[in-house]
DNA sequence: ATGAAAGCGCTAACAG
DNA sequence: CTGTTAGCGCTTTCAT
């Protein structure tokens, strides 16, 4: 079926050796050889095999990137800020969803290393049961954790400073006078929802405010409008309740005020991850923006480095988030924004 | 790097040809001879090379899918599909975001088609730009087209019955009562927007119907929004509008509801798609379901066949939707669902 | 500057 | 049933 390099070759009276050098323009020709060349693999409509040359290579051009899954806006948003990041580089992106199960992520980390992907970036979902996996997956390819990772360390990792996230969020509820504080997110499966919990304890405890028990459940709209019923239902309100992402917070605004109750008025909601939700909320929600394209370029960019070999214990960063106060809690002063 | 099937013949002490038969289980071995290649095999991890088998079979096991942009909720609904569609098929997919620009389309279609594809899904962005790189490309590989579709039929395709979709929602509002529509939409640059504009307007006229200026922008929450402006400014409203996605019903309900109107009181809307934002809109949105899974079923069947060889004139498939009636438009009688 | 040939890892003929 | 070998399409020595 297809035009090979041969085909040119012959239609262009030279060798195969010629015309491949030709083509690419990487060693000299005679000009009326490379112009033969042109000609014939433009007559013919020649394309190149990408399946010969990465095989020949030992190189494919290409980084696979696995992540829970696309329903969630917060991972659509970083995989088109990862490929945008490529865009450039003439490296392309093969995405995978694990659908948020250790077992369809293995089998992803498995076909990806099979079809020879020349790095990989993950998020992986489950913090304990994703661990054989990927770092199996680590061990045979350059790999950077993006948002979630694996306990245990031995890969590299960008994502938010999950801490410096949830202090943002507290101090700012805490600014705006609320006294008793819940947190919802998610059960602690991934390293977001645990760093989350944690990162929102540490910061009431230090500002000393009552805390509610945390209401833990998915990172879902459903899971915040539950959520939200369930603390209309136990009869007493919080001053404020902060989410562990934006779906989870829209979905208990809504349930909140749909119950009668106002926010912010008689509860302040804040949110996290800033993609999408977080305006088309009615209101508007303030919310911890993740900077995601700083996280996407830092992925790449250490994906660069890990392929060039440069040796170098595992790394972590963690980018500063920034909070983006809107209507669903009381502002302080300056800092409002659309 | 990588262990090969040849390291694993030498150390199972066979020659290559028996590792891969004893690999492969597709040809006969010594029980003996299976054990041993299997061990050596799972001692030394060897894993095989996708890139050789797909340069020595001529096909790679993957399938290609571009699609406008995975930011729209439509889109991943219909990724997914298409993904559970083909878990069971050993094929893997390879997804590409034209990010609505015919050129970035052409690039993605080129380096798909490098990579040797067996076939491809392509919802293409542009009913007029991207005629050429879609004829080409299926001029190569099996290609079907999904949702969006090119000017001058071609290629397969598969997708909603706009007609019928636009027709339901707009006996539905003209049964609760109204008297006055109005379109609101996308600018006319896909098959999508166009159709649906035409299906309204046919609706509409058959039921002799007030009909206003239609009103074209993007497939956005930020165009609904301002379209719910503009029909606000004008002073009067119409009695129901009838939206070409989602997303753009979503924002005109919440700009309607800003500047004062009831909805549905005052005017009904409905929507068009189903996924995901329109159980979220408050109140939940009255829409036109598109059949996603089957949709997808069906151009993966259409696929296959294509592949199978078959020859036969180009197809196209309609696939009838279904009115989900919530909140955001009168009910008549039965069929109310959440 | 050009051509002949090797070889990337794999599977399927073809012999034995 | 097993082994040897050709060849998928490409790039790159290695000679010329």
């Amino acid at each position: 079926m297809g035009v090979t390099i041969h085909d040119v070759a012959r239609a262009a009276g030279v060798s195969v050796a010629s015309a491949s050098r030709a083509l690419s323009g990487r060693r000299k020709v005679t000009p009326e050889i490379a112009e033969r060349v042109a000609r014939a693999a433009a007559e013919l409509g020649y394309q190149p095999n990408a399946v010969a040359k990465a095989l020949r290579d030992q190189t494919t051009g290409t980084i696979g990137m696995v992540v829970p899954g696309i329903g969630n806006p917060f991972f659509t948003t970083i995989v088109e800020a990862v490929e945008r990041e490529l865009q450039n580089s003439g490296t392309d992106l093969l995405l995978c969803a694990s659908q948020y199960s250790p077992q369809v992520e293995a089998r992803r980390l498995e076909t990806l290393l099979a079809r020879r992907v020349d790095g990989l970036i993950i998020s992986p979902c489950d913090i304990e049961a994703s661990v054989p996996a990927v770092l199996d997956a680590a061990r045979r390819v350059p790999l950077v954790q993006l948002d979630r990772y694996i306990e245990g360390g031995g890969a590299d990792w960008v994502g938010v400073d999950d801490e410096a996230g949830l202090a943002l969020a507290v101090d700012h509820v805490i600014a705006g006078g609320a006294r008793s504080v819940v947190f919802a997110g998610s059960r602690l499966v991934s390293s977001s929802a645990r760093l989350r919990l944690s990162g929102f304890e540490r910061a009431a405890a230090r500002a000393g405010v009552e805390v509610l028990p945390p209401l833990l459940g998915e990172f879902t709209l459903e899971w915040g409008i539950e959520a939200g019923r369930g603390l209309l239902d136990a009869g007493r309100l919080p001053d404020a309740v902060v989410c562990a992402n934006d779906e989870i917070a829209v979905g208990l605004v809504r349930s909140l005020r749909f119950g009668g109750a106002r926010v912010p008025e008689d509860v302040a909601v804040v949110g996290f991850d800033d993609v999408g939700h977080a305006t088309m909320c009615d209101p508007p929600l303030s919310t911890v923006r993740q900077p995601v394209e700083e996280m996407a370029a830092e992925a790449v960019r250490l994906l660069g480095q890990l392929k060039a070999g440069d040796p170098r214990p595992a790394q972590r960063i963690a980018i500063a988030p920034r909070l983006v106060v809107r209507q669903t809690s009381r502002p302080v002063a300056a800092g409002v924004e659309g």
